[in-house]
DNA sequence: CGTGCCACCATGGTCCGACCAGATCACCCC
DNA sequence: GGGGTGATCTGGTCGGACCATGGTGGCACG
């Protein structure tokens, strides 16, 4: 039972205040005395939730006082906050994490297609053959290609490319989406051409032809989404900005 | 100058051990109390160090204990500090890190070819053009590579792109012995086949072509450096074994 | 009036000591 | 021997304190 502590929750707070763009990059934040006394704790309580801020990279403490961290400074870790951050993440950062996410297991796919021992390759034909039944709900399909990805990661036997799929992991709604064409007739066929070339390139061991074939699916996937967003974000509030906003000049 | 503080030296020790494999996953950390005592620091100041562990996903702290983490929950973040450890890191993490960085970088390629604008492409062109050249020493090449992978990531466009090269940038020379090829008759050829495919790709804003390039090139790179750690490491002491070690099972 | 210097104050870094609740573990009783 | 039980240990939090440094305003001087 992962019993919150205070200091995990005040980090938690700012972090999420300072991704949404509340504090200007550079920007002081408030100072230790004062967010001990606005959220009532003691001063040391506010001092570990800086600290975890700091490693973080979105904070740079310093005599003087605690700063906003310029993006880029950041770790990777921050990219599944941001996606938690509301209810309807800003749909850029939702398309980028995609975008990301694509190209990471079109990279997996090469590097698990390669070095994948037989009893590996063959689970992987079989996650490929079930994607390629007609009949299954979004849930499904997203359980379908996580459990891809993470065979073809391990499979790479790359410990770096596990950390990297870790913080990528989607856990949100938004970006399981898209898979709903996999029972659309229009993007069906297309589907089922990039499934069919996926286990041709697993059988034969042809990395680039996987990655090929998993970066052409993730595309349809992510257009797919966009679509089905774009759609649902004309009847809705808008959208929330956040630090993020703009990076894409 | 960024004057590091007590908790941050004490955060980086407790670190390195983990690291290093000094503790097993899921072994007790000495308590607070102890590491108070044996740093001769209060145990506020080790908590704070306890906070980053945490952050890091190298630690997970609960009463009864600060216990080492699985690796999978770590940060990418520990990759730097993999390569950082000693003066010769485990040759196969280096090997996995280049592994992860030709996939990432052949992900910015097709991205940054695909969106870059004229000035961007003119750009890339052009430190395609300068590799092209012979006469250049590693350091040279290295920062060519470098700077082409970043002008790649900026063209994309991505943020989580940029956090990812963030995470996987090469600081240390282990990870650019193997430039060396460049100048090297027997690699030189192909190195030049492979550069001319890049530039094509980047005129025609053909990203596939230009990932296939970029992780081809990568992928002699590391070739090279294999050759030349392994030759290297026959004269030299056993490696290091860290926390890594077995993970390519 | 402008400028430069200095004292002051706020801030982070660290320390001291204390109390609580939950986890651990050894011990004892059954 | 097994299970309960209490001493003990651990992290979580608190209150307060001191120091060095950096930021800032005011004061004196030009």
């Amino acid at each position: 039972m992962p019993t919150t502590t205070q200091d995990s929750s005040i980090a938690a707070l700012l972090r999420d205040d300072i991704l949404r763009g509340q504090y200007r990059c550079g920007e002081r934040l408030p100072s230790e005395r004062d967010l001990a006394l606005r959220f009532g704790v003691h001063r040391s309580t506010v001092r570990e939730a800086f600290k975890r801020l700091e490693q973080l990279g979105v904070a740079r403490i310093a005599p003087g006082g605690a700063r906003v961290a310029p993006l880029e400074e950041a770790s990777l870790d921050i990219v599944e906050h941001l996606l938690a951050l509301d209810d309807a993440p800003d749909p850029e950062i939702v398309d980028q994490v995609l975008e990301a996410l694509s190209g990471f297991r079109a990279m997996a796919a090469r590097l698990g297609t390669e070095r994948a021992d037989a009893a590996q390759r063959a689970r992987l034909l079989e996650i490929v053959d079930a994607m390629s039944r007609s009949g299954l709900g979004n849930e499904e399909y997203a359980e379908l290609v996580l459990e891809l990805s993470d065979r073809f990661v391990e499979a790479s036997g790359n410990m770096v490319l596990r950390l990297m799929g870790h913080a990528l992991r989607p856990q949100r709604a938004h970006t399981r989406l898209g898979y709903g064409l996999f029972s659309d007739p229009p993007g069906r066929a297309e589907v089922d051409a990039a499934l069919e070339q996926l286990a041709r390139a697993i059988e034969a061991a042809d990395g680039t032809r996987a990655s090929e074939a998993i970066y052409g699916l993730s595309r349809l996937f992510r257009q797919s989404l966009r679509e089905r967003s774009s759609a649902a974000e004309a009847r809705a509030t808008r959208p929330n900005r956040t630090a993020l906003a703009g990076g894409r000049a």
